[in-house]
DNA sequence: CCCGCATATGCGTATGGGCGCATATAGGAG
DNA sequence: CTCCTATATGCGCCCATACGCATATGCGGG
């Protein structure tokens, strides 16, 4: 449900990969730690966090996994989502 | 920031508070006490946190705190609060 | 001035969540 | 089979946070 969901964007981490993901392609977890600074444990359990939110599915690629954002989320919560990465993205430009 | 929302949002008890104050009216504590089965302490330390977040505003009145949202929350983040907010009635309305 | 209602806060405690480290698992290459 | 890369996970530690209880503070009434 929705508290699930604001639970695992409420983490730095968390909320980067979202922003990462948010391009709606796939990006492994090598990818994902890099740029958000992450070892690879980190990474790797935070990512666990999204996905048991239901926020981001994976895929195995070879011995990568692949992870992008659930295509399948409530409109809603996507619309949720959305917005919440929408503050950010107004803060970068602000800055500029 | 958004991070700080977040996090203040992610908490049953005042996700529930912010139910209350979506009417955009004021509700002082003992209101929101009971219609979100909190103790007093409890309450008002949940209050302090979504004051602090910025979320919300206080006035006092007599013996009473009134709380509403803070009319000047910026428009990205009102809206991303508003979506938020939007997901829990679209599940209420789905039970129905 | 004293009392009672409404609200905030200090304090001690418990629980949850994130982290690092080490290790397990999975898949490809040789 | 072995090695290497990529990813997940068990474990123990630490810190943040929520809670209850008691107490302080603010405000109005008598």
């Amino acid at each position: 449900m929705i508290l699930t969901v604001l639970n695992a964007l409420s983490e730095p981490t968390r909320l980067n990969a979202m922003h990462v993901l948010a391009d709606h392609g796939e990006h492994c977890v090598c990818e994902l730690m890099e740029r958000c600074s992450a070892t690879q444990s980190r990474m790797s359990r935070h990512m666990g966090v999204l996905k048991s939110a239901g926020l981001v599915i994976d895929r195995r690629d070879a011995q990568w996994v692949r992870y992008r954002i659930n295509p399948d989320l409530p409109a809603d919560v996507a619309a949720a989502v959305e917005a919440i990465l929408a503050c950010r993205r107004n803060q970068e430009r602000k800055a500029a």
